[in-house]
DNA sequence: GTCTATAGCTGGATAGAC
DNA sequence: GTCTATCCAGCTATAGAC
């Protein structure tokens, strides 16, 4: 899934490892997002993430161009990974009304199982003018649900509004969650998918 | 209109003042916002704010115990604003309904206006769990919809989550608009008044 | 692809004059 | 209450060895 499939680089024998990783970019993404979880945004530096992946300081400028761009790749990271996990949900669902429901409890369960990477997507960090395709990804991620919403909508206009609500909706019970508003993630969900269902209702 | 005008400066009359403004705590919140909407969380630093405010960078101290200090004090302008816009838009309803739905268009538009104080205070920028005070804060500016949502819901816990189920919607439009994911504000206001409706109706 | 070393800068915070 | 001066720490990014 990366550049270079499995060429020559023996992996369980003889790495001809220089010093560390075999994936150092994907250490330094994890260790990016611990992070941000323990410091923010506002002490999050590049130093800090080399020493948590066990690397020299200089070692990431071969992975990210700089500090932004590790963000950038982090903030990618969330999109797609909702893409998957919101698709997953959408397609167990039986009729369109579930799919709503179901994308609204997915959405409100990935920003509690990934704090970092949902505060960091949506929490003004990453100025994402800068990064047109990661404005693409985010609102690619919404296309998850317009089948189930056309179904439901009479007009195609509709249709995107009835998926903007399902989604707001979600991510505003998803933020109350992570800010201790609604301690209780089941209850956070429940509430979630419980104004899903009344917002498709007519 | 910086330090030192031509001549003596005195304005009204006779300034005790030692160097500079009459309100350098205000002056230094103000150049911190402007500070997090240019540069965001991770660009912040005290001594940038200093500069904005014609101040060297030992001043802020005697007005705040350190950097996240000044932050904290954001947050609590923030939930103090919102608690004050928030009741005026609530009593100027005429019923139950309207009040809620006023509610959400406030509170979307309060964003869109104050998009650096929104996004510090729920940006997950500060650690608030550090800050009780402002935990409390915050919970209270949901209070402001507690009247209306008992008068229609049945129990006291059906109230709780309505005044959650329109904030909670409320938010995820005001940050669906801020992200660009709804460009148009008016457009965000009435889908999120749309949904307010619908969340109240039974 | 990673390391060591380093340049150059900026920030947070304090001490002491006025 | 603000300034000047200063300390030290920490960071970004680059150069060059391996």
């Amino acid at each position: 899934m990366s550049p270079k499939g499995g060429g020559p680089t023996p992996p369980a024998a003889t790495r001809p490892v220089g010093h560390h990783h075999g994936d150092l970019r994907n250490a330094l993404e994890t260790a990016a997002l611990d992070l941000l979880v323990e410091r923010g945004p506002g002490g999050f530096t590049l130093n800090e993430v080399s020493r948590r992946a066990g690397v020299s300081k200089a070692a990431p400028y071969k992975h990210f161009t700089d500090k932004e761009d590790l963000l950038a790749s982090l903030v990618q990271r969330c999109y797609e990974r909702q893409h998957s996990v919101f698709s997953t949900a959408v397609m167990a669902a039986a009729t369109p009304v579930d799919a709503l429901v179901a994308f609204g409890a997915a959405y409100v369960r990935f920003a509690a199982e990934e704090p970092a990477l949902f505060t960091l997507t949506f929490g003004g960090t990453l100025d994402k003018t800068a990064h047109p395709h990661l404005e693409e990804a985010g609102k690619r991620v919404l296309d998850v649900i317009t089948a189930p919403a056309q179904d439901l909508a009479r007009d195609s206009g509709g249709a995107q509004r009835l998926a903007l609500a399902i989604a707001a909706n979600a991510h505003g019970f998803a933020v109350f969650h992570l800010q201790g508003v609604i301690a209780q993630l089941d209850a956070a969900v429940e509430q979630a998918e419980d104004c899903a269902r009344r917002l498709t209702a007519q």
